[in-house]
DNA sequence: TCTGGGGTCCTAGGACCC
DNA sequence: TCTGGGGTCCTAGGACCC
């Protein structure tokens, strides 16, 4: 498969972004401070989200308890998180990012792919970064390393390479002598648990992986296989594509409890919630929905999930709702409890084209639903102009009922 | 120390249709 | 009467990313 050859692409990557937003914000307090951003206040637990070069030189790091990154480093400065202030500042950096090339890929809230192939007007690719990175920190007070390839894989690899700050330009010929000494849980799409069985076969660096044959990967991760092994040969043709993130393929909610739930009865106001920000966020991006999946996990940390399709698309909280009661009811019978409950709603369309399916029961039954949308779309409003606290979701829903019976197969 | 929340993609098996 | 194979859709689960 030919490469398109002789492109360039950055990789930028805000270096601890979500501590850098509260540092720019409030740099008296926090510059130079070890600091986090960290879990719920409320429940006094869960985990480092983003954490200060300070604070990661005594230790803590990313997805560790809070716990234990206080036993750590005692004096921690603990940051409850602000997801507004991150969607602000990301949609500013990619804003800045634009201004270089119209083709930026945004692939996190604080990384993203910019292919300057054609913008040799700006100049070298090294100055350009050295220019993003100014001004990043001029306009935004946000450190970020940037990697300079030729693929979006190896601008990636690149930008890992040196943190915090860092510029590092990585060309195909560089692979051998850069990349394959690296552990092989170092390349992108190797996690551990592909780690671990990589290491069953002796292969412990991306060099070890490179020189395994493709054939013998392929046959024991298929397609997986296939794609590790063209990646550590430092080979990607994927097209940095603006458009990734303006359609999602999925809009999902999910919550941590401070309680176990056992019974549909303690599980309801938790789905309520989750179903209604669900809906709100597809309503907001003029998305229905065709599939609901419930996820719930129990205290050893297993997850069980099931989903079902509806008849019609939707972006109402009660019909997200319903099918979730109807899913997750099965599980709560009172036998296990569950720490975590999750709505996702996928199969998304664009809600201006949703044609509802004309059902035997037309008449008053599809009216009352689209009176109920109406009054969820007029709460949506009130909301975003009077605050969250103006409206009290179990007003705008119709009282407990039977669960619906998703469809199954057979 | 006790384990977040938002996503994407892949696989496997069964149903169903031709 | 018994036996096909391919394609597609759906669901459940797992792995990965930040």
């Amino acid at each position: 498969m030919p490469e398109p050859s002789e492109r360039t692409i950055l990789h930028v990557d805000a270096n601890c972004f979500f501590v850098s937003c509260h540092v720019a914000r409030d740099p008296a307090r926090l510059a130079g401070r070890p600091a986090a951003v960290a879990g719920d206040p409320e429940r006094r637990a869960g985990v480092v989200l983003s954490a200060s070069y300070e604070a990661r030189r005594l230790g803590v790091h990313g997805a560790m308890p809070l716990g234990e990154a206080l036993r750590l480093c005692p004096h921690l400065v603990v940051i409850p998180p602000d997801f507004g202030l991150y969607r602000e500042r990301s949609g500013r950096m990619h804003a800045l990012f634009r201004e270089f090339s119209p083709l930026v890929e945004p692939f996190s809230i604080d990384e993203a792919w910019i292919d300057l192939t054609g913008c040799g007007g700006l100049g070298p690719a090294g100055v350009v970064a050295r220019a993003i990175q100014r001004r990043l920190q001029a306009e935004l007070a946000l450190p970020a390393s940037i990697g300079i390839g030729p693929n979006k894989l190896l601008a990636k690899m690149a930008s890992g390479l040196r943190k915090p700050r860092g510029i590092t330009e990585l060309s195909r010929a560089d692979v051998p002598l850069l990349l394959w000494p690296l552990p092989v849980a170092d390349l992108f799409g190797v996690g551990p648990a592909l780690a671990a069985r990589l290491a069953a076969w002796n292969v412990r660096s991306i060099g070890d992986l490179a020189r395994l044959g493709p054939a013998f990967l392929e046959r024991r991760l298929g397609q997986t296989g296939r794609q590790l092994w063209v990646a550590a040969h430092g080979r990607d043709d994927a097209a940095v594509d603006p458009a990734v993130g303006e359609a999602p393929k999925s809009v999902g909610c999910s919550v941590t409890l401070g309680r176990d739930v056992w019974t549909c009865s303690d599980a309801r106001p938790v789905l309520l919630d989750l179903s209604e920000k669900v809906a709100r966020r597809l309503r907001a991006r003029r998305l229905v929905a065709t599939t609901v999946t419930v996820t719930l996990r129990d205290s050893t940390f297993r997850d069980r999930s099931r989903s079902a399709s509806l008849a019609d698309p939707t972006d109402s909280g009660a019909d997200l709702l319903r099918c979730a009661l109807g899913l997750a009811a099965p599980a709560l019978d009172g036998s296990t409890g569950y720490r975590l409950l999750g709505v996702t709603a996928t199969r998304l369309g664009d809600a201006d084209r949703a044609v509802r399916q004309p059902t035997l029961f037309d008449g008053a039954m599809p009216l009352a639903a689209e009176h109920r949308r109406a009054a969820e779309r007029a709460a949506d409003a009130v909301r975003d102009r009077f605050g969250d606290g103006a409206i009290v979701p179990a007003l705008l829903l119709p009282p407990p009922r039977r669960p619906a019976h998703p469809r199954r197969a057979g």
